[in-house]
DNA sequence: AATGAATGAGCCTTCATTCAT
DNA sequence: GATGAATGAAGGCTCATTCAT
């Protein structure tokens, strides 16, 4: 009996918990309702009351085991390896465009932080503590090593954030991109071919710097 | 008497129109509130209507005001010269990088716009269609000259694209950056270094496209 | 100097009063809008409150003009004749019917008494008291003599609202009248053709109260 | 107490089915507030949108059970009698003329049709539609035959809307019929002798019209 | 553990009206 | 005699939240 009872009080919650992704992952803490989640899980406006508090608390739960818990791995595992930087950092643009463009359904990590990005809430600190900075830092790390200079240099810094920038712009103002240019379909090939430009031509600048 | 009549007049117009781009950039469009703004005004709800139809009328006066502030009434005078293309670009990112960061509220043009791309508003495609798209045609053709391909190839609008997308989040004191980085104060020989990182940066990756 | 003035004086009141008219007409008073009316006459808001104080007393002012003023004459004319009453009857519901139903433009004095009775005014008492209420009497006097009664028999009054409803039915409820039945075009023809049957309907039936 | 419960749990929205009825009535759609309705049912503004989601759904749900409430639910059995037509037609009348005025409102349930017919909304089509068409078409079915002429004969249609409109206006103690009558208390007595009066004076035209 | 019902604060908008010129 | 500008009250609606069961 209990364990039914646990079994379904958490399938309540993990209801709740994936609609909530979806709805979040769209449309951002601020636009997101309540009503469309608990609706889309099946559950009722208190549910969230009592498994989260509110809506805030919901929200919390949602980036922290979509992002918080599970965002860790990946940039540590690509660029703690062997392999030439400048390879490293091809294969770093690759895995964002693609999953950065690429996100559907449940891959919605991306989405999530480029909504927080665009409209901090108050949990905004706290995720770019763990897991920006974190990254940042690592890839800081692996430009300076291109352009021969500490990670801490200016130079350094500012060509980080000039490759970052790139895939951001697709990423976050994407209707900016898409206003601008016809609408294609973002085919794998097209993908490949965003990411190579965006690699060829930050490898292209940091071979300068170096220079 | 007339000049005074005429500045009493729009006294109202422009205190509305102020405290408007202040408060939509600080909260972007959806969360700003008519209230906030007349209030900050000192004006009464209604005027909002009188002057400028309703929320949306508006916001749309406040950020056309602010986009063609932004540099980009500058940038026909700035291209259409004779000057070799690579200095042109490079005036270019220097005019707006100092125009979007060294106005007076030191950060609030560029939030305004970034609000504007995290969550467009029925503004947008108008504002891009009339403004911003006829300069993206025009910093385009000029890339174009540079790497040695027609304005339409992908690849001149994919290294365009790469550039603006240096401007808009490298310019940018927001969340993001300001999160990674110690709020630097944004001097003048700063914002100098910042266009001359993202002009050197950008140039040598179109020199290497032309290659 | 002065006669201009006047003439000027005399223009804007006119306008005023020709795009109420006009205005009070299609919407009735309760979903006028004094904007309408003033953008429609040339005029300010402020002009209604100098020439007429309020809305209201630009409403009674069009009613007088257009309705108390002006509607005295008709039914006694097509009522005091020697003429039969049946063919008097006759020719009273036809001219109404067209009236009510062809009513077109500056046309409006039935209209705006079709909404006056829908939704009173303050205005309505006297209305009633100056308008309809005397021509009442004289329709009732005219079927009192068809179906050989009083005027003020029960069974004359009952027969002579029971008229008018068939002839108001058009004019008021229109719209229920227009969906029970496909919108044919209202032609000469078509009017004929309503006032004759309500004409034939009525007789009939009043003369088979006298019998 | 499951009964209390369902009781309990609906009282407000009886409470303001009820509050509308009588508000909708006295003012009609468009001027009655949700506010004074709420007010007046003791409960929430909010509470509209949770159980009918706005005002127009409200009103919807009033005018409905009005028009239903007002006889037309019975149509049907009147008229799918064998009894001869014209004791049909008779019985249909008198059964309108009381459901109509007999109630307790004693003028709230026509008062509000009333005021829809004047100034329809969007209601008022499916109204018609679901409701009131097919009463209508059974009606001219009914008439159909007395006169000696098929439904559809353009005589047939005329025929029912003058009994309809003496239904409509003279059952109505509104503004009109107020002004021009002093108010007489709505007996039993003289409920019936409308009835007699409109089926009397329609039923001698429809003879008529067959000969 | 969960729910249907209800709440209150706040939003944008609209209107007739009035003020200062 | 006339106007552009400004006002305040009010209206419908939406949302996250909470209560009683």
């Amino acid at each position: 009996m209990h364990g039914a009872t646990t079994a379904a009080r958490d399938s309540t919650r993990e209801a709740l918990l994936e609609a909530a992704t979806e709805v979040f992952s769209r449309d951002g803490y601020h636009d997101a309702t309540v009503r469309e989640i608990v609706s889309l899980a099946g559950a009722n406006v208190a549910a969230v009351k009592y498994h989260f508090g509110d809506k805030l608390g919901l929200y919390t739960e949602v980036l922290r085991a979509t992002v918080l818990g599970a965002g860790h791995a990946l940039v540590p595992a690509l660029v703690d390896t062997d392999a030439p930087p400048e390879a490293i950092l091809r294969q770093l643009i690759a895995t964002f465009v693609h999953r950065v463009l690429g996100a559907q359904g449940s891959q919605g990590r991306f989405l999530l932080i480029a909504h927080e990005l665009a409209r901090p809430t108050s949990v905004l600190p706290r995720l770019v503590k763990e897991i920006v900075q974190p990254n940042y830092d690592r890839i800081r790390t692996l430009v300076g090593r291109i352009v021969g200079a500490p990670p801490d240099d200016e130079r350094t810094c500012m060509c980080t954030l000039s490759i970052i920038a790139q895939i951001i712009l697709y990423a976050r103002t994407g209707s900016l991109v898409r206003l601008l240019r016809p609408a294609l379909p973002l085919t794998r090939a097209r993908l490949d071919r965003i990411a190579r430009h965006i690699a060829d031509f930050s490898l292209a600048a940091l071979r300068a710097q170096r220079a």
